[in-house]
DNA sequence: TATGAATGAGCATTCATTCAT
DNA sequence: TATGAATGAATGCTCATTCAT
């Protein structure tokens, strides 16, 4: 299975295939669990040569989660057009987002489960990596709320926790529709779409849910 | 540290001290980094008699999410009305909810995160918890629409996503809540319960979100 | 399977059952690899109560060792007719031998391959037995020896060596025996008579095998 | 104590460096109550070591029982001329094995005792390297009854059971040979010679051994 | 650029044994 | 006479990491 055994390539080639190796390792596997041992293996390289390139096991899983933490980003940067209406944009980069899930679907666990069940410094980066993306939909809410003129001063916490409720809704379909046979990923941005949408609208226009009765 | 060191007392009583230490070091830890000397020490016992009772690593963690998992569903029930209305009971279900996972961090972060981690044995308990209230927020939205006499045939498949959309929801706010200070449970409830119940209603009533420009 | 979990019976009786427990685990699973739990489990007791009967595993082990060596040499003791000429008595002891080491397998076991493997206090147990079953060989052979009128100095050596290749014949057939479907002690028994018999009758009347070529 | 501690030598090397201390090891304290940590101590290693080369306590154990029983069975097939009269080969066979058990006294005493005491794995591979040696007595003894025109059709079971007390003796006179000052291989040799070869001879012509008595 | 040889440190697990009742 | 509760001390095994070439 792993990389076919060519000798002498450059450092670049080399540490892509490392990465390669643990991003498959570390997301099937998890952090602790996955040994450098397998991947070096998987990689078709001797262990010496991965810490000669990645120094040490906590290094290298740092460097699995810039990597796909980028790749991740830059596919939904790359599926949004700036100009777009706010919905328009909130749509592309949905589907942005599970279609690059869906191709990488070891990627994903990496940063989605591995990384955050490890101490600081590697849930650290994850965190940079959401909350890019949170204040991305947290802009695009700003800017609809403002066109619309309505309620211009949703309270903060409020605006963060729609953000964040948005972002785990659709970190939570990822993963269904990554293991749900016959999901597609536009399917899930459709999804996720129609039911965020509209609340975010009544929310925007002031027209919050209340309750029939009297709330304890 | 950990609980007073007592002697000589009957098996219940220590096993749940010792559950409760292993709820503690493996939502801290993670399964893989946890050690059981760690979580004998916290339980305040000998390695020897943790095994005793709880036979291995695995059996224990198993342990810990059965009780976690229990304890999570029974607050959840516990906190439901069966006679109110739907959009009262799906209230009352994430105020309770969201309320059980910011007393019981830890058991939550092993639900949440550490269980899905590792292979299936766990994972799969998980699964079961998560189906049981995906099926009752399911339920919830189906007899809304039976109610509102409206697309009564909303296909399987969105529906699964839409449940699957809400608690992904719901459990990100609980993190974020859990972890933002100044955010109680109940602010999170009514935060998700504005976001979601717009867009179940229109969903419901057949109403989805339709770009204004051509999709791709 | 383990006896009949009946309270408060006679130390003696109890001790009696700890041992036929003991040595069917000893003789089942080596010294070391029995454990002191399931010892005490097929006997129908707690722990605590074979520890202050028989002190110790190494106790433990050493109490079955004499038992099972004092049955023995008694087996073969009560079959043998002082009075009845020596090939006789060889034959009466060699019959009680296989049939008793037929019957009591695992004792067998214990004394034959279990007592032997661990150091100094063990095998010097065994080592008594063995000596009594040798010297009595020695002695059948010396008082025939003495009647023929022949070689009355056969070198101790030669005669210590004799007995220890009968004794040995005899284990490893009883062994077989025991092992092998359709072997009874009889022919065990009388397998072992045809062989040893001549020979020692030829080493007694002085006549040697020699080779027919010089020897290196 | 211990091999000298020589730094980076080829596999091979190490292996048997291994293999010897573990013989040893396995010889003096049986399998259970060895440990790796002595055995990759004695050989001069650290313990990860000793498991990367030889993957576990068990194949450790086999490693060892194949060597040896390898050794022993080559030793006596290198001693005996194949072209020899019956008798003059098993004595060769026999000077053979007494020389080499004497020489290795460790290996004899894993492949005699401790690996025959423990479960089916180990039991096996000695039952094999046994049956070679019995099947060549057999042959030897069949060769010699063939040669006498006597008793062609002496039962099967017979041969066996004859092979197996020859065997079973010669086990034991290696022992005591090995532990009794002063006794040779060659002695031991002979003394079982002359024990065997009359019982064999006359069992071959047909006059076994008769009471004088009627037996029970 | 690349690797075979080697290890310190830690971890899950087991077991003989004892204490308090 | 009898036992439930409890532990100190190993032991097999693994893993991240480094050295010498």
């Amino acid at each position: 299975m792993g990389a076919v055994k060519t000798k002498r390539m450059p450092r670049a080639v080399r540490e892509q295939q490392m990465l390669d190796a643990a991003v498959r390792i570390f997301g099937r596997r998890g952090y602790r669990a996955a040994s450098m041992d397998e991947i070096a293996e998987l990689a078709g390289v001797s262990k010496p040569l991965v810490y000669l390139y990645l120094n040490s096991k906590e290094d290298l899983f740092s460097a699995c989660i810039r990597r796909e933490a980028a790749a991740l980003t830059e596919a939904v940067r790359a599926g949004v057009r700036p100009g777009a209406p706010a919905d328009r944009q909130l749509w592309e980069g949905l589907r942005a987002f599970f279609t690059h899930t869906a191709q990488h679907p070891d990627g994903w666990t990496v940063l989605h489960l591995q990384a955050r069940t490890h101490g600081e410094p590697f849930a650290t980066e994850v965190a940079a990596m959401r909350t890019e993306i949170v204040t991305f939909v947290t802009q695009l809410i700003a800017v609809t709320a403002r066109d619309a003129h309505h309620d211009p001063d949703l309270p903060e916490h409020e605006v963060a926790g729609l953000a964040e409720a948005l972002v785990g809704a659709a970190e939570s379909l990822a993963a269904w529709a990554n293991t749900t046979p016959g999901v597609t990923a536009r399917q899930a941005a459709a999804t996720l779409m129609n039911f965020a949408w509209a609340g975010l609208g009544n929310l925007m226009e002031g027209r919050p849910w209340t309750s029939a009765v009297p709330l304890t």
